[in-house]
DNA sequence: GCGCTTTATTACCATAGGTTAATTTTTTTG
DNA sequence: CAAAAAAATTAACCTATGGTAATAAAGCGC
């Protein structure tokens, strides 16, 4: 919790009461590798912050492959926004890849907190300003990068997940199969 | 002006000093087919509510080609985001692909409008949401369905973009070359 | 309506990546 | 440490899509 604290002061001004009011609808939770917090089909009731550790939201094709949207560390919130901002059950699973640590809110909860405490509005639009970017950036990538490219900017933008994350999850996320990433990082090696 | 400034009242009460400030700060400009409002490598001052006619937004990538990453249609905005929320040169063009009507903004009057006008900011908090979510979508779209299936449903997403739309702009929205989306529209016909 | 320009189609070959299945390597667990 | 489970690699073959180039069709200006 310190360090969303921390990160909101260095944002906006936090009152006091806005702060205490944080604490009152939040909680702390710790939760173990292959853990599942939303699930498809399901109510998504939370949306987490992530303090340790790595999570990460994935969708089921009609074939019952996965396709992972969004890997969340240190910092990162993760939830299905989808549902939450089209008020419908869950299209996404999220599901922790390590043990890890978050903070738990109420979705509603969070939808009212602009309302009630008004600072959080600018927080909240530099948060979805940048996400919007990082989404459009990943768009423009897959569109214009082949998929070994897209897998060396990956490790640049995730730097040490391999130690955490098995490659069929990274593959899932590039958008192509195990195999296909196996053959890339042995391209790689004898290059 | 009329479909913004309802489209705002539709979400939140606008006062009436917030609605002439958005007069003050914006400007109606008719653009022909053709033309560019934002290149690429320039910096971005501005961004642009579409109420007539099509505009599409694309980067070029190291061989030449187009990759375009949104069509904005009537009441939607358009600009390059990457670069003013990061606070860069353009890395996206921006052009219109028919005779269009369209908002002038500066981006920095916008920029600027939720510390003045409070009001603004839920409405702004929605925009993001919702962009956030169909750009969640378009990624996923991309990881699991294939070439015709995503063709099929941007027919759904955009009706009759056809009619002013050369299919090499969707071709390169789907990330296919227009020879391999002229081989789907054949199967397509032949189906 | 004619000619020019833009757009779309087609064809042929090349290639990245998918599929399936077997095998190896690594990690976990008792 | 041995066995089991999970993850990664490899291989052989297949398919969707890309690259290039030629042709056809459509749209536009005069």
């Amino acid at each position: 919790m310190k360090e969303l604290i921390s990160k909101l002061k260095n944002n906006i001004d936090l009152s006091p009461e806005a702060e205490e009011y944080l604490h009152s609808i939040s909680s702390n939770r710790e939760v173990s590798k292959g853990e599942v917090l939303i699930r498809e089909g399901q109510t998504v009731r939370y949306t987490y912050f992530v303090t340790d550790g790595c999570l990460r939201s994935f969708c089921i094709d009609k074939n019952g492959r996965q396709h992972t949207l969004q890997f969340a560390i240190k910092e990162w919130w993760i939830s299905d926004f989808i549902a939450i901002y089209n008020n419908e059950l869950a299209t996404l699973t999220v599901e922790s890849i390590t043990d890890s640590k978050v903070i738990e809110f109420k979705a509603m909860d969070l939808a009212n907190i602009f309302t009630k405490y008004s600072e959080f509005e600018a927080f909240q639009r530099g948060n979805l300003e940048r996400h919007v970017v990082s989404l459009q950036k990943r768009i423009l990538n897959q569109l214009q990068l082949t998929a070994a490219e897209r897998y060396d900017l990956f490790l640049q933008q995730y730097p040490d997940i391999e130690s955490y994350t098995p490659n069929y999850h990274i593959a899932s996320y590039l958008g192509i199969t195990q195999q296909s990433l196996s053959r890339i990082r042995k391209e790689k090696a004898n290059a």
